[in-house]
DNA sequence: GATTATAGACCGACTGGTTGGTCTGTATGA
DNA sequence: TCATACAGACCAACCAGTCGGTCTATAATC
């Protein structure tokens, strides 16, 4: 990869993380990047190409931590504490693609959502099927339903690239930590008599045995 | 309120919801709404501030619904329930305002940005001291960092507008009990140690009695 | 009750500035 | 000599916002 399209790379990275991809003229992207429209249209198509590069190397890069998180180790536990850990280091990382990732992506053209989508659902599925491999093993709790339980846990991880700072109050392990610990504990069956006590009611999936 | 003020919000509610803000043009509300140019700029000074009252009228409704609930109980687990229950019911009643206001917040102008900001912190707030007060009080477990469980909790609810969709498999009110069951898990204090045994290690939060 | 005055609601052609993208030219290295 | 890498002047399309003007309804005056 040529010198310059990294440059562009970062330098667009930057500016739409700060003022979001329709804030930014492609002016400005190639004066912040000390070139000039010919090279910016020499390395990308269009400005709607850079964004999909932009997605597309953030999800690839995810998808492939997960997958190598899910197989090396056995337990559905041992699997969620692993990925979970993997894809909140991920927004240490990739803070910026985040941002875009997550405000943009309705920007993206027809051709080019429908291959980021592919590979997002793809990732998806890799939550979905350790919660439901670990409820039919018995692990999990086997009254949650999979499809909410799954879309929070991944709700509650996504919404960190709203608030996460580098130089915030707590390291990014130790938020992964606290998260672990908040989805095991919701996760893992443990008597729940005692907390149904406090409850206005009892939940609808409960007589699910 | 005139009429076709109404028809303006509503008909470019639902364009920004599918097309983005940035994706939707004046001339192409105003042809939706079957009004023209000057009918638009007689009621919104501009197009900012059009953007500016989708959000104002969805976080002002938020913020007054956490109130009340929060008013009318008196513990901490009761007031949790009650405000998440009002809180996802939300995404049921506001969806494209909300789709609006998580997608397009950033390209509020500051003077805007400013006042909604101001909302969102009071609410913010809300759930922040409800978890405070639950901890203090020994309802919830004391040794959970207050703000990255909050975070946590304001995330996968957020998260909803993503995947939320009225003819799913769930109902929204479905989808609430299951959020405050798992909410209730990991804040409500149980025997941890049966848990313990299957985390990877031991979270660094835990020697804080 | 007829006429006139006034205000608010709305219309739509027009504009000034901006923006993504193109195209021709040049430098460099093989 | 040819291909690649980049420069920067230029363009056509677009878009938020303006402005002179119309239409309707109600109020004021006689």
């Amino acid at each position: 990869m040529s010198r310059l399209r990294s440059t562009i790379l970062e330098t667009s990275l930057q500016l739409f993380d700060q003022h979001g991809f329709h804030g930014v003229t492609v002016n400005q992207i190639v004066a912040a990047s000390g070139t000039s429209k010919g090279g910016f249209y020499h390395h990308f198509q269009s400005k709607d190409e850079l964004l999909f590069v932009i997605h597309d190397t953030f999800i690839t890069y995810v998808l492939k931590e997960a997958g190598a998180a899910n197989v090396i180790h056995t337990s559905p536990t041992a699997k969620i504490q692993a990925v979970i850990h993997s894809f909140v280091k991920v927004f240490d990382l990739y803070k910026p693609h985040i941002s875009v990732f997550y405000q943009e992506s309705n920007y993206l053209k027809p051709e080019y959502e429908e291959r980021i989508k592919r590979k997002r659902d793809e990732f998806k599925d890799v939550i979905f099927g350790i919660i439901h491999e670990g409820q039919k093993s018995g692990d999990f709790r086997k009254e949650l339903p999979l499809e909410v339980t799954a879309m929070a846990v991944l709700g509650m991880v996504n919404w960190i690239y709203k608030w996460y700072q580098q130089d915030g109050r707590y390291s990014i392990d130790e938020i992964a930590e606290v998260y672990i610990d908040l989805i095991l504990h919701f996760l893992l069956p443990g008597s729940s008599d005692h907390l149904i006590r406090h409850m206005s009611k009892v939940p609808f999936f409960y007589d699910i045995k």
